[in-house]
DNA sequence: GATGAATGAGCCTTCATTCAT
DNA sequence: GATGAATGAAGGCTCATTCAT
């Protein structure tokens, strides 16, 4: 799911090393889950990757660093599985990618990570350490319903007065899901969706 | 806003004592909205009411008894709220009625309980004390929504297949309102509310 | 030793919280002369008063700031100590003034506070939180030693070309006491200096 | 500086060796002059000679015998340029050669070892592993002073009652010097130690 | 010899809760 | 009713030391 770029030759050590630092990266994403941001605690982390709480500092210096990287690694996920999407699907209409991305969305918040349709719905208080990195991952996501309900709207495609709103109910809408959908598969996201998209592109037409 | 329903004759000193307990619940309210469910700590209540920490304890026999009572005036004032709307337009078509209860909605999650609206968009977590609360809560909101709508249809001012879909996403999309609208005045929510009822409607309308 | 100066009214409560404050505080100093700045740890301060390290912080709210009013105390005592010395001896020679505050000082480093000896004695690393009040507190003291020199040059009773550097010989010298003089009673103390004022002298002396 | 004393053929990785105890020694000194005793890290001496914490335990088979090493050292360096000034001064009168043992010892401890004026100055505080070490090295280098005292005296050229306490004196007014003494030169020293010792030998002199 | 990894013990700090006054 | 005092449990972080490679 997430890829490495860097071009120079790995160590064996060192693979070793980002393939632990991915293990715990994956066991926060599971605390957060059950936990959120906070009340995660550095020992139950330490537990799933079977190590003490000391050794989770040869990989990351501090709580707050350890978090970071967990989010950064989950929105560069995110953004790679969502420009994906718009690749694969260029040459479709706009309410096809639009329908796409809701997919995806979908499948990232309530399948792979749950924690982040949290960011996405939590007021951020004072004083929040993730407050600056949020709001970048909020708006990058943003961009990419944003330029596609622009390409809509140029085409004829859709129509509507006030696209920055619907953006936000679209928005508020698929992020809801999370909330009441459980034990979700991907099937059971799929299917979702196919009853979901309808009913928002309805807010993006003309009556 | 709030309502006393006990029949029996009450004492000044019982009076008193329920007036410190609405003051509690009251500064509970504020810090919740500053600190959210996870991080609100009892020194900062009691300080808002001018008592020690100790003292709440003569109200209220936990923390957790605290939140859970402040949760359940919230919910009681919210859904109170909700019915004298309806009363007021009982004879108003459902569309009416649906705005109306969307702006009542917004100004709730918006000026007095925005740390509601957490409850609405935030996964339950376990464990979670006030799950079964919550759940309550959220199905009795619920319902002003369902009612209207489900109106609406049968009188055929609404069209729509996926009814409770629906409704999801437009709770969705007011849920969300909160996270993106800051220092709001009752005046901006309802200008807010212009906007947006319109939207909202398209998913219950017939293209 | 320790002076209270404040005019107002002083309630039982707040006396025995005083009271407890002087004893934690009395307790650091016994901490601080055997293990120093460096090594005092809260949990040892905390079993000298029957108490737990979180009971500590109804009265101090970290270890810094229980260190700083333990040396501000300190530094308050000392100067009142000697400030008072000059009183007494306010209308004898240059010589005898002297003389009492070297007693006065080694009274003070040896018997009553063992560990301000290293604050004089210690150069100041970085990064040091007390650097500005261990630097406050030396040169305070320095002007006792510094002015009834002067004194003593202008009046002719003391002959010397480099009076800054002979007060800081004369400073090390005293200072170095605790370094070797062990388990002292104030009587053991007085005898020394008896010894050690003559010796001192002579450097302020022409041949 | 230092020297080796081993009578046998050396190979040359036991060279090798050696020269990399000699550059731990000589960073151990190093943060030893930052971070004093108390607060000195084996990371830190690590990082200076590019090992890590754990290859530092090749050579030293603890924190402690590290530092006890480097004391060591240190001393038997001390001792040898103590007794190099009265080689080459052993014609020369008392007074001469205690002038240059003053400077000589000035020099270590402002230039060379800056920490070692610390366990010069410092009470031994219990458990202090290094206390019988630190007071050999201290009574060790005491003798040096001692010993032309007392040659003074007996030819006349020094005057004096209580020698031990003149020494000890004379012994705290150089310690104290690195105190205030700051960022010195050696040319600053020199300097220093001609203004000093006019006024340090009034001690030994009769007035 | 060198080192990355791992850890146990220790430290400072926070906080809900209890209790005597 | 009110509160100051006290605390146990928990959490984040540091560091000397050990060990397999």
């Amino acid at each position: 799911m997430t890829q490495q770029v860097e071009p120079p030759p790995i160590s064996r050590l060192e693979r070793k090393r980002n393939k632990k630092i991915d293990e715990i990266l994956a066991a926060t994403n599971e605390v957060l889950r059950d936990k959120g941001y906070d009340s995660i605690n550095l020992e139950e982390v330490a537990d799933k990757v079977d190590l003490t709480k000391a050794s989770l500092y040869h990989y990351f210096s501090s709580k707050e660093e350890l978090l970071t990287s967990c989010l950064d690694r989950v929105a560069e996920d995110a953004a790679t599985r969502m420009r994906r999407v718009l690749e694969k699907y260029e040459d479709s209409p706009a309410s096809v990618r639009l329908e796409q991305l809701v997919l995806e969305h979908l499948l990232i918040v309530t399948l792979d990570y749950p924690h982040v349709s949290e960011l996405f719905t939590k007021r951020l208080k004072w004083p929040y350490a993730y407050r600056a990195q949020v709001k970048r991952m909020r708006s990058e996501h943003d961009k990419f319903f944003r330029d596609v309900i622009e390409d809509g709207l140029r085409t004829g495609e859709f129509v509507c007065d006030d696209p920055d709103l619907v953006r936000r109910c679209l928005y508020g809408a698929i992020n809801g899901v999370p909330v009441w959908l459980t034990a979700s598969s991907e099937r059971a996201v799929r299917d979702l969706c196919d009853r979901l998209t309808p009913i928002l592109l309805k807010m993006l037409t003309a009556e």
